[in-house]
DNA sequence: ATGGTGGTCGTACCA
């Protein structure tokens, strides 16, 4: 049995503490964190291996960032950071493999605003994870894709799905992009587990969204179509989501039988 | 009231 986590953390730096609390209390096989918003030189390896804990990160200053932590060794040689054929300084992307499971971590642009650049660029980016995700499909025959993917996939994702309807996060072409990304043969683990509405993984942190419940699910663990019959379990903890101090995200995550 | 909160960096910017 392998546990698979994926945090928005909006700064490690800051979470640090969280993280470790989270996984002594969970003991997940891997963590794909997002929004490290650290350079690598200054990744907390030391605290973290001290927590039992493997290290990949690809980080950037004040922005973005992604890591994986795993309790197995993650192999070097299989560690992928890019896009291929999209020429991109942000980082947002790490992929690697551990033992049997190829695991690809995403901090999928936010898009900013419907018609914007940043929706332009937002759209170019899931362009190019497609081809990337149908070339890793071909080469691992376990994966999980897992992050941030800045999208509610349906309505029933949405809290309000009549307020939002068109605005960034939620609109159709990015949904539409999703949805290819589900045909190239993944799973959105969740919804092979639970089909109840108000779950969700983002809060804004204004107007006390959280304890109002005003969220979306935009954070995913999908799995190849042939692990679909083999997750066991998937789930949003939102207790982290209470503490002093949060993430504005909730960790989700999934149990997979291996 | 046409906002609001939070992180980074020391100011606008990003979400």
């Amino acid at each position: 049995m392998l546990t698979v986590a994926s945090w928005n953390v909006n700064s490690l730096r800051v979470r640090l503490p969280q993280v470790l609390d989270w996984l002594a209390t969970n003991r997940p096989d891997l963590l794909a964190l997002q929004e490290t918003k650290l350079q690598d030189a200054h990744f907390p390896v030391a605290e973290l291996n001290a927590a039992g804990y493997n290290v990949v990160a690809n980080g950037q200053k004040t922005y973005n960032g992604v890591a994986l932590l795993s309790r197995q060794p993650l192999q070097a040689e299989e560690v992928a950071r890019e896009l291929p054929d999209f020429d991109d300084p942000q980082r947002r992307v790490l992929a690697a493999t551990c033992g049997d499971l190829r695991v690809i971590n995403l901090y999928v642009p936010n898009g900013a605003e419907v018609g914007s650049d940043k929706f332009r660029y937002k759209l170019d980016w899931l362009d190019a994870l497609t081809a990337y995700l149908q070339q890793q499909r071909e080469r691992y025959p376990n994966l999980v894709v897992v992050g941030d993917f800045n999208i509610a996939p349906e309505d029933r994702d949405v809290h309000d799905p009549q307020a939002w309807q068109g605005s960034v996060l939620v609109s159709e072409p990015e949904r539409e992009k999703f949805r290819q990304l589900l045909a190239l043969g993944f799973k959105d683990s969740f919804r092979l587990c639970d089909q109840s509405e108000g779950a969700y993984s983002w809060w804004d942190y204004r107007a006390a969204a959280f304890r109002r419940n005003l969220g979306l699910r935009i954070d995913h663990i999908l799995v190849s179509d042939n692990l679909a019959d083999r997750v066991m379990g998937s789930t949003i903890d939102t207790a982290p989501r209470k503490l002093e101090r949060p993430s504005d995200h909730a960790p989700v995550v999934a149990t997979v039988q291996l």
